[in-house]
Parts: C-alpha cells; sequence; structure tokens
DNA sequence: GTCAGAAGTTACTCGGAGTAAATAAATCTC
DNA sequence: GAGATTTATTTACTCCGAGTAACTTCTGAC
C-alpha cells in the first residue's frame, strides 16, 4: 500500500505536474463538478467533495475558484441566471401586466423546484452576509427589471429598492417553504405551482399595480431610467 | 503552577463539583449570558464563548440547552417574544385596519432596531433549515394572530400560510438589508423606520386588504377558527 | 463512615476550512 | 542539450470550533 514502485491504477494521481499541457480543471469545470456534488451529496457538501467530485484537489479548487463564499456566490449566480432564463422563457408578450405577473412568479417557482437541490444549497450555505447580500442585490435589480418590462417603466417615485427586496424576501420564504415540504413529510400534501403562484399574486399584486399606476400617473422620473440610485 | 496548595486566586476553578448547593446557572441565566456574547462578540460566537460568558464550562450549556441549534433556537424565541411585545404595546385600538397594520410594520422594525445583534445572530446562524423552519412556523401564526386581532377574523379563504410566509419574508429582507446598511458603509443614509413602514404598507396592504375583504364577503370558516390546518 | 449518584471540569476526538511545503513536468538559458 | 527556473499539482499540515468522554469532587442516604 505504501509501496510507489509497484503502485496499482488506483493511485488516484501521480504527484506534481501532470503530462498534458492543459489546465487541469477551468472555471466552468469546477462549477459544473461543484453543481453535480450538490446534487449528490447535499446541502453540506465539503470543499473536499466538491474538489473530488472534480477529479481535482482542494488547491486548485481554492486558487481556481475561491473560498467557500466564493462558491457559494458561484453557485448563486449560476442559479440566478437559470431562473432569468426559465422566466424570459415564459414571457409571453402582449399579456395583462397581471398575469405577466403571475407567469413570472410561476416561472420562478418551476425553475427553483428544477434546481432543488442548488436552491437549497444556496440558501442555506449562503447567510453569511456577504453572499447574501450580494444575491440579493442581484436579484433585485433582476426583478426590478422584470417588472420595468412587465409594466413599461417604474421610475423612482417608491423606492423600488424597498420592494424590490420585499417581493424578494417573500418569494424566498414562499419557495423555501414550499420546497422543504418536499423534504421532510409534513401533514397536507405539497401544493402545485400554480396554487401557490395564485395566492402570491393575489397578495402581491395589488400593491404592485397600485404602484404602477402611481408611477404612471406621477412620472417624476423616465421610465427608461435604470434607476441606479 | 502545578501545586494545588498554593494555587493563587487566578485559576479560574477548583476542578470537580464545587461547594455552593445551588445549579450554578438555570436556563435563563444561559440565555441571558447568550445575549451579552452575542452583543459583544458578534454574529459568530462560539459555543465556548457563550459558556464563558455565563461562568460556566460548556458541558453545562449543552446539558442545560442543547447544542447549536437549541441555542439558536432559544434565542429565536427571545427574540419574536421581545418583537411580539413590542407591536402589542404599540397596537392601539380603534385605529383603521390599515394603520395597525403600518403601525405593526413600523414596531416591528423598531423592534428589531433594538435588538440588532440578535436578530443577526439568529438570521445569520439560524438558516440550518431546522431553526429557520420552526422560526417561521413560530412567526406565521404570530403575524396570522396579529391580522386576525387587527382585522377581525380571516377564515382560511386562501391559504394564510402562503402569505403569512410572504409577509414574513419580505419583512425579513427588507429589515435585514436596512439593518446591514447600518453595518457596511453603503452609498446612501440609512432610512428611517417610518419609511420603511411606509414603503412596506404600500406594497404589502392592498393586497392584505383585498384578500380580507374577499374573506369578509364569503366566510366560507369561522372567524374565530385558528386555521390550524 | 461509606457508597451511590449528582454536578462540574478537564481534556479529548472529530471534521472541515484554508494553507504551506514538497514534487514533478515544462520551459527557458546558454 | 544540460542545468536553472517557473508552473502546476499533490500531500500533508495547521487551526479552530462543535460536541463528548472521562475523570473529580461534593452531597445525601443508610
Amino acid at each position: 500500500m505504501t509501496r510507489r514502485t509497484t503502485a496499482g491504477p488506483e493511485r488516484p494521481r501521480r504527484r506534481g505536474r501532470p503530462k498534458g499541457r492543459a489546465v487541469l480543471a477551468d472555471r466552468s469545470q469546477l462549477l459544473a463538478a461543484a453543481e453535480r456534488a450538490i446534487a449528490s451529496v447535499g446541502t453540506d457538501v465539503t470543499m473536499d467533495q466538491i474538489a473530488a467530485e472534480a477529479a481535482v484537489t482542494k488547491p486548485i479548487l481554492y486558487r481556481t475558484i475561491g473560498d467557500r463564499d466564493a462558491v457559494i456566490d458561484a453557485m448563486s449566480d449560476v442559479l440566478v441566471d437559470r431562473i432569468v432564463e426559465e422566466i424570459a422563457a415564459f414571457r409571453s408578450t402582449g399579456t395583462a401586466p397581471r398575469d405577466a405577473f403571475r407567469a413570472a412568479v410561476s416561472a420562478y417557482l418551476s425553475a427553483v423546484g428544477a434546481h432543488r437541490d442548488l436552491y437549497l444549497f444556496v440558501n442555506a450555505a449562503g447567510q453569511r452576509m456577504g453572499p447574501l447580500r450580494r444575491r440579493i442585490d442581484r436579484s433585485s435589480r433582476t426583478i426590478i427589471d422584470v417588472f420595468e418590462a412587465a409594466a413599461g417603466g417604474l421610475g423612482t417615485t417608491t423606492s423600488p429598492l424597498t420592494w424590490s427586496h420585499s417581493i424578494i424576501g417573500a418569494l424566498q420564504i414562499v419557495t423555501l417553504m414550499w420546497i422543504e415540504s418536499d423534504d421532510i413529510e409534513t401533514d397536507r400534501p405539497r401544493r402545485t405551482v400554480e396554487d401557490l403562484a395564485d395566492d402570491f399574486t393575489h397578495l402581491l399584486w395589488p400593491g404592485v399595480e397600485a404602484i404602477l399606476a402611481a408611477a404612471r400617473v406621477d412620472p417624476t422620473a423616465g421610465p427608461d431610467e435604470p434607476s441606479d440610485d
């Protein structure tokens, strides 16, 4: 077992720099491996496990991606990308604003449901203020964009940050409890995406609509301003 | 230094059971110490630090309260109690439902602001699904109670769980970002509680009102049912 | 007195994050 | 083309915190 001259093929890799010229794993490969590791191990994947899944050792992971927060950030970005993609795919032109809202919520839920492990990982592990803040900021911008597109401009009448945060938070907890209700055995069956989207829309849409109406009546800011401040 | 007959006063404590008859620390003392430790050390207090703050050793802490999740649960309960207390103190009878809603939000924000460290601890450390779920469940019940009291019965027309989750989530993220904006240096100044409560109410109240109205028109469930299911 | 058990402390194990040192290929220099 | 240098990688470590086992001392019953 300690003899290296007769080492069998089970020795994972020779020490030192390997023969091939190519870099062993680039960022995207590592992230894909991280996702696989998350899917197979679960929320509390270890850095070693991620590295092992990528057939690479820890220092490589640390050099290429960074520490655990960096991994969380990266997976968070991956997840948000997928969700945005899903929402964009579901967006049908010409529908009424309320339907667009509801469709977006529904698409969000579907996307999260399709990437359950990723979502749980990002949410469970990512509450270290740093990653969380970055994720919320990014989601905020996305949400604001979506609703500008769905409703044709918002302006800055009321602070968009507060209610984008509200919407994100509401969606987050609703989604979390929904997804988790699949994990642990609850008394009642898991609700459908459509039911949840309906409930959510019932609660949130009237306020959104009122704010949009107010913005339309009093357009103190141009509808095309990205409302950066 | 190893002589125990001439041991100076700097030896922290004699080994074994001490002389006094009283139990060294009961649960409430330990929780108070935990709160102090959180306030002085910050979000990532260690179990040793909590025990040290209570002038007790770790196994005592583990036997009396439990593991880290149990501490989080307990602090979570403490925090929720404080918040509920604050909301109850601010609740004025006879106001319009919308004002009651807004006052509750404002009281919530004030309470959290007054217990900033506790809130950050519970939120940052408590996302391990177990404690989080328990906290959300408890908050859900509280929120439902508050609104039943404020609006005079809700019934079960739409699933109260979904929108209590929504409200909790929205409040949570808004609060978190607000509190954190005090921590790290952001470009803009911290917003006031009143502004935040206004924004929040603008976004959330219309939906709540609509749901309450629908429940009043179609009281499929008695207003006094706690809607346990 | 002495024995059982309760109450506490010390000192440990275990596991994971992050890093330093070792090692081998590739490339450069003359 | 032989040594020096650089680069890519692995092994093996340190550090720290959660949780626990084992040991020590006090108290009470008989």
